[in-house]
This record gives structure tokens, C-alpha cells and sequence, in this order.
DNA sequence: GAGATATGTCAATGATGCTGACGTATTTTG
DNA sequence: CAAAATACGTCAGCATCATTGACATATCTC
């Protein structure tokens, strides 16, 4: 149809096969740069999600963590207990609800969460150099399209719903207004 | 030094949460299309990167396959022995070097892999159907940049090399020219 | 014939996910 | 207030996919 005189197509236009592998190859570079430095903490993949999210989200609970990382909660714990038992992880109590667990970056979290967080922008930094300055806006369209219908409205609202907190405050108070409506104070 | 009476900068410029962030939820929503249609077949993902390269790379040999992958014999031959039991990869005897087994996707291999590629190929027409035509070559430039430089000609060579093989032509003869150097006729 | 190379295999281990079943504390509801 | 729902933790078992180490076999090269 796109192309006349080209013959029969068997099954449809040919697949984005360099997207494709090229999207395979990068997450696995950029993941391993991470991969090498949790190496020395015993950490894995799994301890970095945990340790990201609850840096970026202080005050989450166990429940929204879960819903980001989609994950179970015998699968949460598993990691979550290294998190606290290093010193990387705070679990509180909820005020207004007693029930939920609080989590938050300790100051050595904080900073192990934005070494690693750094890695990784300069990646992106690197790839993005040698590139068109407008380059950077169209990955991040690019990126989010890339992402189910359903997931975005959220994802959004991860991404863009507050600015980090600072490494150096000690972890204590509000360190960001809500993000997620899943923050509440501690005791 | 960008950004001139923002005061001191704790520990460096602030990472690039948004791309880190979309870049985790978007291989994720990548990855997870397959893994639907894999688990009909009792394969996980694995076997669909054994079968991709595989059939993207008619007569690769072992070494080659666990170049691109980066994993070990022993977690290859596990997911080969399921794809070569259910009828999805041959495996010949190399004919200059008799040593050698070259892989190749049999015609139903090559559908399992082309339908496969195609729901990864939805996905990206989706993520850039509403963006400017000159969104994809910068994503491929991007992608590309992502990748570590040591690898970029390997990955070059992988994904614009040849042609991907047609899954109705029966699994024999040359199906395609050389790439990666790894290829040659089987007996 | 000796040594390197390509591949396959056995055994054990680790990381990360899962389901199912309970238990406990706390809040909400009728 | 009692019952039900919620938030969380834990125990036990299992699956997948990766690892290391050791060893066997066939084949090629020198």
C-alpha cells in the first residue's frame, strides 16, 4: 500500500527491529551502571527501586510503594529489611493512621539514592551531548508515550509531583509537599 | 555557574529524575506486551531474547548468541533446550568448523519471534505517532547514545547488518549475508 | 600428538519474583 | 460496642533466571 511494485507483504509492515534492540541494549547498559556500584553494599536491582522511590516520595507508604513498584509485599520486605537494618530506610508510625508504615530516606539513604540517581543522569547527559538541544523534550514524550494509557496520569505524578528533598536536612518533618496523596506526618 | 544567585549547590547539578524515572516505567510497560503472549508457551523472557537474536541472526553460533546476551552457557542451554524441544530454534553442525552449532528460528520460530517484534513495534508507532516525524531517527540517536561506547559498534553491527530473514521460506540455505562474522553455511 | 577451542552438562547458589495462609494492630462501620 | 475492613508483617513453598566451578567431549590447529 506505502510502497506499490514492492510484492505481496506476508503478515504486516516490517517490525522497528533497531528501536527494538536498540531500547533492549540501552536499559541494559544504563541499569548496569547502578548494578556495579550496589555491588559493594550487597545491594541488588531491587534494594535501588526501593531506596529511589521512597527517597523520592518521603513519607510514602508501604501500600503506594507497592503500587509503584508492583510488586507484592512478601517480595517488599524481603529487601526492605536490608534497607532498614543498613541505616538507608526510616520506618514511622502514621499519626492519622496508625496502621501505615511511613518510609523514608535516611540521610545516608538520601545520599547513596542521589549517587546512584546521578550515574545514571549522566548517562542520559552523554547521550544527550552530542544531540540537538530539543532532543531532550522529545525523550521525555518519547519515554512517556512509551508507557500503558492507564499508567500514565500516575507516573506523571511521580515524576513531576515535587522536587527532591535535600541530603542534608536530618529526616525529620515534611521534607516536600504531597505527592501521590499517600504522605502524612510522622510522630 | 548555569544558573547564577540560586546559592550553593550541595553536591553537584540535581539528576534527571523525570528521564530516569520515565525510562523505568517505560522498558518496563515495553517488556511486559511480550511476557502476556510468552506465557501461553510456557516461556519466559529469555527464551524471547534466545529466540529474537536467533532468528534475527540466522546462523549465529553459541559463543556469538552469549556475546550479545553477556550471560553464561549454562543459563543459555536451559531456555535453547525448550525452544529447540518445542520446535522454535534449530541447531546444525558447522561445516568449516564442525565444532560449532549454528542456531537458526525454524518457520514457526520465525513467526513466534515476527509476532512478538511486532507488539513491540505497536508500541513504539503508538509512543511516536503523535510526535513530529523527526522524533524517531532522534530517538534511534538517542538510544544509541545510551549505550556504552565500547559496544556501540557491536550493537551497530547487529541492528542494521542484514535483513531479517522471511518466515516462510523453510529454514535452510543462507538466510542472509554475514553479520557479526559468526555465520556460515550448515551441513 | 599436544594444546587450544567450542560446546554441553552436573551441581550448588543467589536474587527476585510469585501464591497461599495466617496473625496482629488499627480504623471504620453498622 | 461488636463486627468487618484495612494496613502491614511473616512463614512456607515454589518458579525463573542468573551466577560459579568443575568436568567431559568433539574438533581444530600447530
Amino acid at each position: 500500500m506505502a510502497e506499490p511494485g514492492t510484492g505481496p507483504e506476508p503478515a504486516g509492515e516490517a517490525p522497528l527491529f533497531d528501536l527494538i534492540e536498540l531500547f533492549f541494549f540501552a536499559y541494559r547498559d544504563f541499569t548496569a551502571d547502578a548494578d556495579r556500584q550496589l555491588e559493594a553494599l550487597q545491594f541488588g536491582r531491587a534494594h535501588h527501586r526501593v531506596l529511589h522511590f521512597v527517597y523520592r516520595n518521603p513519607g510514602l507508604t508501604v501500600a503506594a510503594l507497592l503500587d509503584i513498584l508492583k510488586i507484592t509485599k512478601q517480595s517488599l520486605n524481603r529487601v526492605m529489611k536490608d534497607l532498614t537494618d543498613g541505616g538507608f530506610i526510616e520506618v514511622r508510625t502514621g499519626v492519622s493512621d496508625r496502621r501505615r508504615r511511613l518510609l523514608q530516606a535516611t540521610p545516608e539513604g538520601c545520599r547513596l539514592a542521589l549517587d546512584l540517581a546521578r550515574l545514571h543522569s549522566e548517562r542520559f547527559e552523554r547521550a544527550l551531548a552530542p544531540l540537538p538541544d530539543a532532543v531532550r523534550p522529545q525523550a521525555v514524550a518519547f519515554l512517556l508515550g512509551m508507557i500503558d494509557t492507564a499508567e500514565r496520569p500516575q507516573v506523571e505524578a511521580l515524576v513531576w509531583g515535587a522536587p527532591p528533598p535535600d541530603p542534608d536536612r536530618p529526616a525529620g518533618r515534611d521534607a516536600g509537599p504531597h505527592r501521590l496523596g499517600a504522605r502524612e506526618q510522622a510522630a
